[in-house]
DNA sequence: CTGAAAGCGCTAACAG
DNA sequence: CTGTTAGCGCTTTCAG
């Protein structure tokens, strides 16, 4: 193990000199950079995490988080939790400070110019040098900092992708290759030959639901030219469960060899209890994304829900933060801008 | 964040002194040991991991990995490479080092005592004072120590449990459950109702898949009482792979109406390319364990394998090291006995 | 039995 | 432009 004095030593200056130099502060004389750099490749210095995480306590990190709150979104429940948790053990013992903002889609869309102030004003009178965004809005908050002349603030995105400036990296999943995977489970199920019917609780124009049904529509081209998509369903706004079931069974109705049902996007999942307990529509199997309340679960358990594709919430809460405490503690940069988590396949043995 | 220091200047003590108390060493007198466990409590003290991790190399510790380094068990060069890239890459910065003790079970049948004795001089004289070692020998390895006078080194086992004294965790997958997994994909593929056969390379005694099978089997009782398995078929030894697979093809001819294919326990599976070629036997579904060639791979890729069931052969790896490291150089005890890695689906779009 | 001091590797702050 | 110093939190060692 070579340290930062051995150097030091060997180039016969001071470690507060290789500091600088390791770290591109300050300005040093061009020919002890040279030979520090020299001597540092060589000895192949490789700085420790330990003493680097220790020292870290002096640059006063504060990370600020922005989360949906939304009660009808656990998935992102699960993800505050995990990055709660992770602020509290990991970060704070290195003197790191994780601030959340809770957001609420319903609130923001009437009231946006108020979240903003807000928002802008918190950052920087917590003089926050990092954020974690979810997708959805990073690119309009950037856009916000930006006109109020904080745009030099390191960001993560996740769960959603966008074409951010000043984005490190994003963590989400790759929600085609969910698509994919879908109908890849589908074909498993009937013999490559499924009649499917896609529901999504959303316009059909979001990320998340669209590039799943891009997926689907794509691997059964290339691989599957038997499964055949009865029919597709999307509806951003249901009053009550019950109306988007009646429409579930109508479309039944009219397609009486569908078998396998994909819910492109998550809603409560209580539309399955429905279906089950129709007893027509009962032997038809069920695919959705994500597991993330106790409910969810169960139904998975039981056979409710007969497969159902998970995206590591938790590593999108926690990834993120990691991410930047590297960025700004450590100095290390992220190894990709795309932290892809995995999709898996949960069936009632392994939920 | 409160320090050892903080707890000391409020017990009017040293810091020193805090430590002993905090670690259980040396003799502090009963009333300052109960003031400084008092204050401790009541400030909430949580030892501060950075500062340990630093102060842990002079401690010099050492852990013995031993690996099953056969190369017809790819599977634990897994283990070994994720454990080796661990031990460099987050052990070492601590001054943690990590020695591997290679182990090839065909030498070791031949010769046993050698292997023993040099095993017992090499933890000697490089003065090991942890041992991660694969469950199949873990139990004997113990027994050696303890007859040789070395009995007080902590144990981490992994991929297979014994009933060891001195260990302090295990770290590998629920067999059982993932029997049960197995039968839950073989019932997705067939409406319930699969007619399946197992095959098994080796005596039906390992515990890896002894287990898998005990857990199908359950399941089919406890949930799917349609499916039957027409026949089981054990082999330690078999010369060529074709011998393997002129058994499975009778025994598809006995029953036409197999359906499902469980491999219980790895070979390089070769079958299953052989399956497929055979023209009748190509729509059988083929479910297999494990997926750490690249050969592999591409089979489950190009759907040669149906679906196959993974138990984190890197996490087996890394986890008893990370595991020995806290207990060793942090102090910290395993919350667990047993670190249940996961069992996850893949199929060909998620391998 | 207890306190004081040194040091793990690194960085920020200050003094030249 | 450069060296020195102090200190992050903890453990070990040595002196009393």
């Amino acid at each position: 193990m070579v340290t930062i004095k051995d150097i030091a030593k060997k180039a016969g200056v001071s470690r507060g000199t290789v500091d600088r130099v390791l770290h591109d502060r300050g300005k040093v004389a061009p020919e002890k950079e040279k030979k520090i750099r020299r001597i540092a490749q060589e000895l192949g210095y490789q700085p420790n995490i330990a003493g680097k995480g220790l020292a870290a306590r002096k640059k006063h990190i504060r990370i600020g988080f922005v989360y949906i709150s939304s009660d009808w979104a656990p998935f992102h429940g699960v993800i505050y939790e995990s990055a709660r948790q992770y602020a509290r053990q990991e970060l704070l013992p290195f003197g790191v400070e994780v601030h959340f903002f809770p957001f609420d889609l319903k609130d923001y869309e009437e009231n946006f110019r108020t979240w903003d102030q807000k928002f802008i004003k918190a950052v920087r009178e917590q003089r926050i040098n990092g954020l974690v965004v979810v997708g959805m809005i990073g690119g309009h908050l950037q856009q916000v900092l930006e006109q109020n002349g904080i745009a030099d603030i390191p960001f993560v995105l996740y769960n959603q992708n966008e074409d951010v400036k000043g984005k490190l990296a994003y963590v989400g999943c790759d929600y085609e290759r969910a698509g994919r995977l879908a109908c890849g489970l589908a074909a498993l199920m009937t013999k490559n030959k499924a009649h499917v019917g896609i529901v999504s609780l959303d316009d059909g124009n979001m990320q998340s639901s669209l590039n799943r049904v891009v997926g689907f529509e794509a691997e059964i081209r290339e691989r599957y030219p038997q499964i055949q998509i009865v029919e597709k369903y999307f509806t951003a706004n249901v009053e009550e469960m019950s109306e988007l079931f009646a429409e579930v069974q109508q479309m039944m109705e009219r397609h009486p060899d569908m078998d396998v049902l994909y819910l492109a996007n998550p809603g409560d999942y209580s539309l399955c209890q429905s279906i089950r307990r129709s007893g027509k529509t009962s032997d038809v199997r069920i695919i959705t994304n994500d597991l993330v309340t106790e409910c969810q679960r169960e139904m998975v358990k039981n056979g409710t829900i007969d497969a159902t594709i998970c995206q590591e919430p938790e590593k999108q809460g926690v990834k993120p933060l990691e991410i930047l405490f590297n960025y700004l503690a450590l100095g290390i940069l992220p190894e990709t801008e795309w932290y892809k988590t995995e999709l898996s396949v949960r069936i009632g043995q392994n939920v």
